[in-house]
DNA sequence: TTGCCGGGCTAATAGCGTTAGCTTTTGAGC
DNA sequence: GCTCAAAAGCTAACGCTATTAGCCCGGCAA
């Protein structure tokens, strides 16, 4: 019979997206990407030391994931126009991946195998500031409130927290206009 | 012997609440909370219809905790002052209660069990705002903006997102200044 | 006193992550 | 092309989880 081709831990990985993606982070058992992959669950921990693991190496690929859509988002932007792209870019990629997002590693400094990957995805975040005059702490500052603002309406919408829908696209205007004349106001 | 008391679905409640705080979500598990009330696991059945249940009674106390918390700050004051003291809450009842905060649910209106509760804490984060003249959908946005800078703020820093915790405060501080500069603005 | 029923119990099941140990397959060196 | 070691699969098993079924005791009502 035709042999099938050797698993990777790549191939783990992207199993472990497919299934997050379609069915959410409690159907990200070893078990369900054993299946998919077409082996028994105990095989996987020849490419993935743990469940963890597993987990921390989805978060990377969806940092990564994040990274290139903001990239290519503000490539070619500058200023408000830039700033408000990235927003808007960032509430889009949520709204398309909810469970992606909420895979992703607040904390990915903190974690060895996540460090790359978030420090690039901050300095997608921060590049996009340059232009506003932001000197030392201040860039730091400006950059967190981005932040804030943008996974805290994001985090909140893929939660159905806001209730009704109604008139989001509306809030979610305000905020950046909030931002951007916050930026603007201040040195 | 002496006949230890009767168990309640309060009681319950209460130690999972304990195990919350002292072990994070992890571990609110049924067999920790029975050894933690001095029972069989399954007997918890008899108060709870299942784990969820007894999360989303949890949910529902931690939402209690924070609208007591919050009325008692913002009590007597108003205006800017008021918001600023009750997004100053909002991030220290969070600092305080990392694991609790967390199992709040996002979307409470959404649940039987905690719509109550839910609608309750919207309440006072929409009165905070009165005085600012905002009227209809105006009202709704601004206390919007309000949530997903505090709740923004608290999740990210609560998970150790913000990397180092320099100059944590003089951010939340921008970002309050953010916030009353922007409801000022706008009528 | 009788009987009911609420609230505890034990036993059992299915599913999870994980480990140990065996077998098969692969690929590199002679 | 053969050999042999390492890589990668497998089965069996363990302990933990939530959950269900069914029993039993003790208090309260008729």
């Amino acid at each position: 019979m035709a042999v099938r081709p050797r698993l990777t831990t790549a191939k783990v990985v992207d199993a472990a997206l497919e299934l997050l993606d379609e069915q959410g982070a409690d159907a990200l058992t070893l078990a369900a990407v054993a299946a998919r992959t077409g082996v028994a669950t105990p095989s996987l921990y020849k490419h993935v030391a743990s469940l963890g693991e597993l987990r921390a190496h989805v978060g990377v690929r969806v940092l990564e994931d994040m990274t290139e859509r903001f990239t290519a988002t503000v490539l070619g932007r500058s200023g408000d126009e830039a700033v408000a792209a990235l927003l808007h870019a960032y509430r889009a990629y949520v709204r398309e991946h909810p469970h992606r997002y909420a895979a992703a590693p607040m904390d990915p400094l903190h974690d060895e195998l996540q460090q790359a990957a978030g420090q690039k995805l901050m300095e997608v975040l921060f590049a996009t500031l340059r232009g506003y005059g932001l000197e030392g702490s201040a860039a730091v500052h400006a950059t967190r409130r981005l932040r804030v603002i943008a996974h805290g309406f994001a985090s909140i919408e893929s939660s159905g927290g806001f209730g009704l829908p109604e008139g989001l696209d509306d809030t979610y205007d305000q905020l950046v206009r909030m931002f951007l004349d916050d930026l603007r106001g201040k040195s």
